[in-house]
DNA sequence: CCGAAAGGTATCGAGTCGAAACTAAATGCT
DNA sequence: AGCATTTAGTTTCGACTCGATACCTTTCGG
């Protein structure tokens, strides 16, 4: 029921919503889009089997086709490359220019974030761990992907040999510490 | 820093980024956009003070001329009504028709309530408070209007005997208690 | 080796959105 | 009272997103 609307959770999911809004408005700095940005801090925080254009679609829940203008505006603006897999040639591999990491210090979420810096510690850790699972849940209910950290993923093997890479399992691939910390196309939150 | 990512800080902003972007695409049900999701949304929420085109266009941070187009074409839908305000002609009054309403019951943000209902009751209070604290202060530092519930407001003056309505110091108006419930354009968070 | 599946691109139309120019009504100042 | 200013809203225009569709190329599965 809608009408009462003194329902706590009701009250969250548009406090989340308008969460939303702020972001998306605050995104059009720096001659960009909302999309645009969230573009870059993907290709900022993905790890080398997710910078390709189906990826991001796939992450944005947008079309091949929409992804595809975007990336070219967004190339024509010298802030990103796309180059054939070497593996694959059907695929393309995404990458920033130094151009597009240094317009990511323009980044309008960092107001967010100091927002974000003001409350509690322990309350904030609290937070993203919720958040994080609302997310996942609600990703995977809809048959998307979670894109969670990959050393949160049921494939991710840790080493405790100082010094050692970790290990995928489902690719078959070493990983460093940066490539666990970073998102995942393939990523399955561990049980 | 954003090369190193593991601040705890900026992976809560991309979550709330991220959910944001869940809401986008789950928006477009019903063949709306979600920018007509937010404008029945608002409605329904609003006060009688800010059912008007001018305080939708504050809550969502549009041009005036962007929010008159997408009212229209909520009204050629038959979903909402515009009306001129009997005491200030220039102005017009917003309000859903019964099939607005009866829309709204298929809202797709209910998706995410139902995700946010798994959470545990008292850390769900917890990040209402966290949530709200950082949105007002977000909006406020960027001279936009928070838009929180009336009862929640500076000019809000109770009354303790049942029965009486409350009443509003800013504007010199009785409000009831759905009144004080719900969201208005001139709210200033009480200290 | 051939058909199917997967990654990407090109084109088109619908619709948002901001900017700017505009109307009309209310307010304020003298 | 009278005139400038402010406020609410509309209209038009151009840039751009986004989905749908059709298409091309490469890879995979028999």
């Amino acid at each position: 029921m809608r009408a009462m609307e003194n329902n706590e959770t009701e009250r969250l999911a548009a406090l989340i919503e308008r969460l939303g809004r702020l972001i998306y408005t605050q995104a059009h700095a720096e001659n960009l889009l909302p999309v645009h940005w969230e573009t870059l801090r993907f290709l900022h925080r993905a790890n080398r089997f997710s910078r390709s254009p189906a990826a991001l679609a796939a992450y944005l829940g947008l079309t091949k086709g929409t992804v595809s203008q975007s990336l070219n505006s967004l190339i024509s603006k010298g802030l990103l490359e796309k180059r054939t897999h070497p593996r694959d040639r059907r695929s393309r591999q995404l990458a920033l220019t130094s151009r597009g990491n240094k317009l990511l210090e323009q980044d309008p979420l960092v107001q967010l974030c100091t927002a974000l810096h003001g409350l509690d510690a322990s309350r904030r850790s609290a937070l993203v761990q919720d958040l994080e699972q609302v997310l996942s849940g609600s990703l995977i209910a809809q048959g998307r992907t979670p894109f969670g950290q990959c050393k949160a993923c049921r494939h991710f093997a840790r080493t405790h040999r100082a010094g050692q890479p970790h290990f995928c399992e489902l690719l078959g691939e070493p990983l460093s510490e940066i490539d666990g910390s970073q998102i995942c196309q393939e990523q399955q939150p561990a049980a």
